[in-house]
DNA sequence: GAGACCGACGTTTTT
DNA sequence: CGTCGGTCTC
């Protein structure tokens, strides 16, 4: 049992003593020291929460708290990989032993080993958004519903519903309410509810929001889990605890109800997750969850000048609801954040690439610049442009890699080998067979009743009369055998698959390519179920996310995906009414106060260059050209915070 | 029963 | 513009 009091250092060689005191301010100190209780850390942009998190990571080992002790949740896994390498470069020396991840990956690997006590069978696996969708619509087939009256949403609307009921802890009906339109199918949709649950466990598979909902569950029902999992892990830290939901912060109060040793960090200001069931109160309601938690503000920003900060303190101002703090920098000098307008979109695109060029030429690499945007698409016209003068980017959020089409037929084959109870992988999978559509598939995933198994299924396809059925018995004889790696699995898959794919698509070659790349990150692992499941759980971001990258590449990314991210340059495209705030974000307050966060973010991430930039005239597939105003975000601030700045661009 | 074709529609963010 | 879902033809 560690010993917080023990103040003995470890013995590790070539560990490095850290100077706790001189190398953190004070509020942060205190945060990496109170290492006992209950804290709450709210961390404004740029004020080092990371740093504190990889600091206390430190301290925590340096007081001799076993590392296998301590978990950290964060919001991707990703972001728990870095701070840990960071803590162990700080240490000099390795952590593997502290379990960190976002909490649905950890909720993933103990419903791995206690499944069991939930009815989950032996090698459940995970479904992405795609699947569901397919799942929801063969539902709603099955159901009988496509004949109803009235308009019915599309399966990803059902999904956004059904996944509303579960992550704001609301009723069907009250989340209708955002959606009078289909109120009058609240019995259908209900039926719809119903089935999803029954047939996800009959076909042994979890959805993102079953990972939380049965962890909890887990922890719930079975005390001597609880208990276990509790005691094992005695100190516990959570990164933007703002964008957690009620499930997360219900894991996180079972998880510590021995020891009560939690501390939270986040930032009220930064909450930009509500669609996914978080509200920026929640923050707030931490210390109801854990009496006497202690409250620790960092508000110095050690990130931006001073002109680029009191623009993003100007924008809170006008904020609904007062936030709990001020940021202040001790960066006093710098440039005025500008604010340019281009004629059209392309303009912009060759206004961005012109100043990338101009701040290169000045000596900042690529690396410290990046353009940010509301929604994927508005990077499309730039993306062309970026190309077009061979400047290296790299793009993150928005399109889904491991959605398309083509990435799923082929991990299809080895998500029925992992999961034979899966038919919504055996459709997709059967479907690539010339001579078999929706009948034949509907026949053959019928005849696959609980507890069916691959060997049954190999019979089955060896019993039909379409000779493609055959063959891929033989093709998934192959997959299944135990002592394949694999890569010699996927090389096997492909194999078979890249001839259908041909006549599949247009851009086939490219395609081809995509999955040569996926083969080579499937070096690292050596079983298949993990395979399948860390895909979905923590999906390469891009394909350069798999074939590594130059080393100096402009980075464009949704803000969504640039949360706890800086930059020296910044560049925010698309500030204007309409995309951002998006429409769809204009009619309610609530869903504006998020935009206005969601800007908020995007400025923030700059150090020293801030760029906001809104073409003067915009297409818009139903109303043709239109003429854009600026972001209301941004047309409501101080003039003198912004320099405003004519833009001439040549005629290319 | 498979698969091509056509018209309507809505358009965001992610584990 | 691309996707989705429904219909028509082979």
């Amino acid at each position: 049992m560690p010993n917080p009091h023990d103040h003995r250092l470890p013995s590790a060689p070539g560990h490095r003593k850290i100077d706790y005191r001189a190398e953190l301010n004070p509020a942060q100190y205190r945060a990496v020291t109170t290492t006992e209780g209950p804290v709450l850390v709210i961390a404004g942009a740029g004020s080092g929460k990371t740093r504190t998190l990889v600091y206390r990571l430190a301290y925590l080992v340096d007081q001799g708290v076993d590392p296998g002790a301590i978990l950290l949740l964060t919001f991707t896994r990703k972001a728990a990989r870095e701070m840990l390498g960071r803590a162990a470069e700080l240490m000099d020396q390795p952590l593997t032993q502290v379990t960190g991840g976002t909490f649905h990956s950890v909720c993933y690997l103990w419903l791995r080993r206690y499944g069991g006590l939930l009815g989950y069978g032996d090698g459940f696996t995970v479904m992405d958004r795609d699947d569901q969708g397919h799942l929801l619509a063969l539902l709603k087939e099955q159901l009988g519903l496509k004949t109803v009256q009235g308009p019915f949403p599309r399966k990803d609307t059902v999904a956004d519903i059904l996944g509303a009921v579960v992550n704001k802890r609301l009723t069907l009906e009250g989340v209708l309410r955002d959606y009078p339109q289909f109120l009058p199918q609240l019995r259908h949709l209900d039926a719809i509810a119903k089935a999803y649950d029954e047939e996800k466990r009959r076909l042994n598979l979890m959805d993102f929001d079953d990972l939380l909902v049965q962890g909890a569950r887990l922890l719930t029902e079975h005390e001597e889990v609880r208990r276990a999992l509790s005691e094992r892990y005695r100190y516990l830290m959570v990164d933007e605890y703002q964008d957690t939901n009620h499930l997360q912060a219900e894991l996180v109060r079972l998880l510590a109800y021995t020891h009560h040793n939690v501390m939270a960090v986040g930032d009220d200001c930064q909450s930009i997750y509500s669609f996914r069931g978080a509200n920026f109160r929640n923050i707030m309601d931490f210390p109801a969850l854990f009496p006497g938690a202690r409250l620790i503000k960092l508000e110095e920003n050690y990130r931006s000048t001073q002109p680029v900060l009191e623009l993003a303190n100007a924008m809170m101002v006008e904020a609904r609801e007062q936030y709990t703090k001020c940021l202040f920098s001790r960066r006093p000098d710098g440039l005025k954040p500008r604010l340019f307008r281009p004629a059209s979109e392309n303009e912009q695109s060759r206004l961005v690439v012109a100043q990338v060029q101009e701040l290169r030429r000045q000596g900042l690499p690529l690396r410290q610049m990046a353009v940010l945007f509301r929604a994927g698409y508005h990077s499309f016209d730039l993306e062309i442009e970026l190309v077009r003068q061979a400047i290296p980017f790299m793009k993150f959020g928005g399109f889904k890699f491991m959605e398309s089409a083509h990435i799923k037929d082929l991990l299809s084959y080895l998500r029925v080998v992992a999961n034979p109870r899966d038919t919504l992988s055996w459709t997709r999978l059967l479907s690539l067979i010339p001579g078999v559509g929706r009948r034949t598939c509907a026949r053959l995933t019928g005849q696959m009743g609980d507890g069916f198994t691959l060997k049954e299924a190999r019979s089955l396809l060896q019993g039909q009369r379409q000779a493609g059925l055959k063959e891929l018995a033989g093709v998934l004889e192959e997959l299944a055998g135990p002592s394949q790696t694999m890569v010699a699995r996927l090389n096997r898959a492909l194999e078979h698959y890249e001839p259908l794919m041909a006549g599949r698509f247009d851009d086939y070659p490219k395609r081809a390519k995509d999955l040569e790349h996926l083969l080579t990150i499937t070096a690292r692992y050596k079983e298949l179920r993990s395979f399948l499941n860390d895909l979905t759980l923590d999906p390469p971001a891009s394909m350069a996310d798999i074939t590594g990258v130059a080393h100096d590449y402009l980075t464009l990314s949704t803000v969504h995906s640039a949360k706890g991210l800086e930059w020296e340059a910044v560049f925010i495209i698309w500030a204007a009414e309409g995309r951002f705030p998006v429409f769809t974000m204009q009619e309610r307050e609530d869903d504006t106060e998020e935009e206005r966060r969601l800007m908020y973010v995007a400025v923030t991430r700059a150090k020293r260059h801030l760029a906001i930039i809104f073409p003067a005239a915009g297409y818009n597939r139903s109303l043709g050209y239109t003429a854009n105003s600026p972001s209301r975000f941004i047309a409501g601030l101080p003039r003198k915070l912004l320099e405003p700045w004519r833009v001439e661009v040549e005629r290319g």
